[in-house]
DNA sequence: GCGTGCATGTAAAGTGTTACATGATTCG
DNA sequence: CGAATCATGTAACACTTTACATGCACGC
């Protein structure tokens, strides 16, 4: 039997309600929302493991804003299941990144083509990094005195280093690969300016 | 019908033969320890996939340096295809940081154990750090003369300047933890020192 | 009355990991 | 000759995504 890798979506959403009681549909929001930066779930996650928590006692169901929908609390023993689902072990997830691929094979890629992914990532970055400064300010201002308060600001602000860290980066590859005459091995690629 | 996300696998294999022939066993070493730092295949990807790309013709099996084992080389379709591929838009996984993860919840985590997991992160990137230095010394002397050589360096760089940007990070909060007093909320843990 | 957004779910399918299974070769 | 390593594969299963299906409420 495959020992599977437990899966985080318990404590993603067991940590939202945690903040405070909202119907799935909100939930999914807060997840995509606020979490966002550094988790996701797909919404087909959401539902099926709300389901669970319920049979399980760990978040109980009241009534929701509307007829037929229902807000979700969590109860003190999911509370307790939170607090072991955040002391496990972290399952790093295998790396991924489909940037560094294609510019480790650049050489069969073609120079132009790594500039342009590079030019893509920082415009990207830059437009994280505005983001993150403005979320920053914004949720100093209106949690001033949440005892969250310090914990979300810290994984802000490694969302904003992290965008100013592809920034320089992707300066310094541009750099690198300036040297590199634009006809290498490249593609027989028709689209051209 | 779900349009799935296309399987970037077959991106990797090709990539990695196309810097040398070899065995799946050498392919899957070479993934792991080449491409390790920003990509991963599992074992069990790696063989369909060879399969597939022999049908279709992409990569060719020879005589292996065993009896019973065969090298793969790839073909001047094989070579099209992974241009091809690499042209393609890259489809970004989604987020999912089980650190900044556990640090958002880290009210209810408690501050102790949340200093303990960004030490555990910066001896990390340390660990990393060191190994990135070592290797980009070691690359740049060995292939000198490739033509590949900026390219990987690109992406080593890339893994240095990451694990650079987490110590930073990590100091950064650990000195704004170090305002919290340690018994917030802090869970009924009977480990401590 | 109709579109948009809130709200709740299910089903199909693909992606990816891990455990299992097996055998050859080399080296001490 | 036994252990380590090279070598090749399969199968079960967990994980996750996405498309589909349905309905209510509210403003215009």
């Amino acid at each position: 039997m495959p020992m599977a890798r437990r899966s985080q979506t318990e404590t993603a959403v067991l940590g939202a309600l945690s903040m405070h009681p909202m119907t799935a549909y909100a939930l999914r929001e807060a997840i995509r929302d606020v979490l966002g930066h550094f988790w996701s779930e797909s919404f087909g996650q959401i539902y099926p493991t709300l389901g669970a928590l319920e049979r399980q006692g760990h978040v109980e169901r009241r009534e929701g804003p509307r007829s037929g929908s229902s807000t979700f609390v969590i109860t003190d023993s999911g509370t307790a299941r939170l607090r072991e689902l955040l002391n496990e072990p972290i399952t790093a997830a295998p790396p991924r990144n489909g940037l560094l691929l294609r510019l480790f094979f650049g050489r069969t890629l073609g120079v132009r083509k790594c500039r342009e992914l590079l030019l893509e990532a920082k415009a990207d970055a830059e437009r994280n990094l505005a983001g993150y400064e403005g979320l920053a300010r914004k949720i100093s201002a209106e949690e001033k005195d949440s005892p969250d308060l310090p914990y979300v600001l810290t994984t802000i602000s490694a969302g904003r280093r992290s965008a100013e860290n592809v920034i320089a980066w992707a300066d310094e590859a541009l750099a690198l690969l300036g040297d590199i005459p634009a006809d290498d091995t490249t593609p027989t690629n028709g689209e051209s300016s």
